[in-house]
DNA sequence: TCAAGTTAGTAACAAATGTTACGATAAACG
DNA sequence: CGTTTATCGTAACATTTGTTACTAACTTGA
């Protein structure tokens, strides 16, 4: 057995490198978090989201969530306001700070990301993508047995 | 922008699942961490490894192998030795107790990922295998840049 | 050969994360 | 209705992880 070639682990290394790649963006350069950034990004897409539904979106933990959208509201990315339907809900939306800092980031994430594709070839992008579908559809699969 | 289909939250999303099909088996049945895990596999493919070597092999910090090897000192799955030609480096080996840890851990975590390569037909799986490398070959060139 | 710099590993502290349990709703069901 | 049962979000605590700084040991080069 070897972990080079091992596919769970070599997923899992190359994850890293490309979120540590990512990070020096988000992180070091506007000071989010891996969570806050996700955070950003679904609310920029469809704001008043309920926190629950973010977590789902996000793939994130309901305490995880807690905390991030608590920092954000600190530092005046967010607001967030009780749904009257659903008095232990919360509705989450950007402020104009959120939405100007999503305006910075997302061009240079996209430009990134971008760096990454150039290395392959439209139908490897397209072969990619395909393989991480089915790897995600086996790997809840595994999960659900236990 | 749609974090679903970025890139690397995408890849960084689908890694996670597929972690955590397999943490089931070495942390849930047997109380490994995931750098116990790596470390675990490395040694048992080549014995006597110094403690650094480790790290860089399985992408681990120098703390991170540390603590990991401490603990699985602590429980009699391997044991350290300083290496004699150089008394700050240490050599680490498995014992006993490791090696027979290992026999029963690896066909379970082989078994995991012959069910999610099955997933993917041959091509599939070499085009992903060399996507893969380009992509972190990439991301590794950004982590130069900065 | 000996000062200055580098590297291996770890201790001690700081920060982040996971866990449990809770208060406040809301839904389900007799 | 009223009484369980489930869900939302968070506080408080425990554990894990990252960071800094240190000791001991090696290397370099004047």
């Amino acid at each position: 057995m070897d972990l080079q070639s091992f596919l769970p682990d070599r997923l899992a290394v190359v994850a890293e490198e490309v979120s540590r790649a990512l990070a020096a963006i988000y992180a070091d350069r506007f000071e989010l978090t891996r969570e806050e950034w996700r955070v950003l990004v679904w609310l920029a897409a469809e704001p008043g989201m309920a926190a629950t539904e973010l977590g789902s979106r996000a793939n994130l933990d309901k305490m995880q969530v807690s905390r991030a959208i608590a920092r954000m509201e600190k530092d005046g990315l967010l607001e967030r306001e009780p749904d009257p339907d659903d008095r232990r809900s919360l509705k989450v939306r950007l402020r104009p700070a959120g939405r100007a800092l999503f305006r910075k980031v997302e061009p240079m994430a996209l430009a990134r990301e971008a760096f990454l594709l150039e290395a392959l070839a439209p139908d490897e992008r397209a072969a990619l993508d395909s393989a991480l579908s089915k790897l995600g559809e086996r790997a809840r699969q595994l999960q659900r047995q236990g």
